[in-house]
DNA sequence: CAGCTTGACGAAACCGATTTCTTGCGATCT
DNA sequence: AGATCGCAAGAAATCGGTTTCGTCAAGCTG
């Protein structure tokens, strides 16, 4: 890799008027076409790391997300890499695998790496985000929330619990269940909120219906399982992501129970759709969108906006499953 | 963010000392505690940028894929992952999005970056890897084959394509079809090979039935379509990646077409599986595997090791759809 | 005890860019 | 014509580490 001084050596000119005229300040024209020349005979390219510290930033964004294998967070992603690469930027993308003390360590790296910024799904609740917006450096939280006052992009989660519930009380379950991700995290409480506030508010019961998984399909499996167990099962089911609704779906068939047999509905998109069985009632979460919508409002951050912290809120839309039938 | 010459002046001692300190080189016990308690005191970590201008290398590792919303990529990537961290390497992943100059733009940030490696799943022929190899730093490519003298993993492309038509002869398909991916991917192509080779080996007649696609869900859906439109529509299919699968399937379920009424032979595995027919020939890709080993091969490369390039070649495995039933 | 080795440690160079400061030259103003 | 202004462009400082080099004192040898 050719330096600037060999750039600058070879064209006859000082290392100065190199930079120069690779960040278009006022430079002769006959300098100019010196410069030019030099380098493309040198295929030179400016050195990033010297010029990251020397201008104590980078074009590079971070993206952490708590499960690369779960598809609304890829879906996610690619939502944030077409805003960021149309705006030049580099996205560089880490998986917290739903554990804070990798959430901190990939902190302390786009810290460390001088990151022009980073969007990331908390695991933690406060992590260590002050870190970063201590130096300046823009945060924006997408899809869960932290204690902090920063930009987010959330869904309307309780909106989705109470889609979910409701579009299987319509279709005429009443013994609703609900699987639920981990505690800690935010917005499955607030789904399973919605839940909960559907069945209590027709009377029904909701102890005892409640189970808590991890967020993957394994966890959607042992609950379903769980569930299936009791003295009198469900008729029904929500579950409050994808991968869960997955899992539980996995053990129902194996059972041999079909829905509409039992009622299912999941909140998030089911990946590979028409692979499932049609009677099952999605809440499409906007991942995608959720994605673009962050880091627009990174860039923005980026480019210097200091409004106040702002929080986005997305609806999530519902597919009824097909062809419910009224189950006692 | 501290520095060094302020723990260095907190601690009364040289800022060379307290680097010495941090990177285990002989120092008095003495001066050892005055610049830990002047290091916790201030916060500091070392600069990553400043360290990787003077080291010209980082502990950083590049993975680019062509396409995060392929679970099969994603699983690999998780394999490099695991291995990466556990060395105590990051890794920042990117999309190449099956787009060469995507590709080159990565791999000129990896370049300029600095990164200790790159393992990749090269889109274009060559690339631009050279750039890469001549500075020394090593590529390992998976997946996928460059033109170049470098380490690679493979899979065994050839036997899979054989086993997965073999699978529906031995079922009893006679009017086998394939579908294929982009002609300038070579692990298809050697897939669609394997395929023909046993087609044509019973004396079959491959023409017609094969069809190219793009990669993804809406390119198997094109080609499952093109193909029950023919007049003599296939009784089987084989299709060279699982993304093509998932659309191919939509269509004949969609069209009420359900294995084993149809062969159905996948060469990748179907995203969370248990939701699709049972009746389906799955060749197991060891997805994961793949990248724990291109990440294994990584490491001893950044560690030194200069032996020839390596090409390991690894073996798919298959499930048989269940209950295949004879068809003319 | 002189002479030599050894080891800790500070001063300064270095990685490769950007940017401030300074210089020098030609054009404009009075 | 002499003073002033403007502008291109070089010298040098800077970002924050690591590493070479040199110094100096303590320990060892003869």
């Amino acid at each position: 890799m050719a330096t600037i001084y060999e750039v600058a050596a070879k064209a006859g000119v000082s290392p100065a008027t190199v930079s120069r005229v690779f960040n278009g300040l006022p430079v002769s024209a006959e300098k100019i076409d010196l410069v030019r020349a030099a380098s493309d005979e040198l295929r030179y390219s400016p050195n990033k790391t010297a010029q990251r510290l020397r201008n104590q930033t980078s074009e590079v964004v971070g993206l952490l997300i708590p499960d690369i294998e779960n598809p609304f967070f890829t879906a996610l992603a690619r939502g944030v890499e077409d805003v960021l690469q149309a705006a030049g930027y580099s996205l560089v993308l880490c998986n917290t695998d739903e554990d804070p003390s990798k959430e901190t360590h990939y902190l302390d790296i786009a810290n460390s790496e001088n990151m022009a910024g980073v969007i990331l799904a908390p695991v933690a609740e406060d992590g260590d985000i002050r870190r970063l917006t201590d130096r300046g450096r823009p945060v924006v939280a997408v899809d869960r929330n932290t204690g902090l006052n920063i930009d987010a992009v959330m869904v309307d989660n309780r909106a989705a619990g109470i889609a979910a519930a409701t579009s299987l009380w319509d279709a005429g379950y009443r013994r609703i269940a609900c699987i639920a991700g981990p505690v800690e995290i935010e917005s499955t409480e607030e789904r399973t909120l919605g839940w909960r506030q559907v069945v209590t508010k027709h009377g029904g019961d909701a102890t005892g219906y409640l189970q808590h998984a991890n967020y993957r399909v394994d966890g959607g499996r042992t609950a379903m399982e769980a569930l299936l167990a009791l003295e009198t099962p469900p008729d029904a089911v929500v579950t409050t992501n994808n991968l869960m609704g997955v899992g539980a779906i996995q053990v129902l068939s194996e059972a041999g129970i079909i829905p509409p047999e039992i009622g299912v509905a999941v909140i998030g998109d089911l990946p590979f759709t028409t692979l499932s069985p049609r009677a099952i009632t999605q809440v499409h979460l906007p991942a995608r969108h959720l994605g673009t919508t962050a880091a627009n409002m990174l860039l923005e951050r980026i480019a210097g906006d200091k409004q106040p912290a702002r929080t986005v809120v997305l609806r999530a839309d519902v597919t009824l499953g097909l062809a419910p039938v009224a189950a006692s």
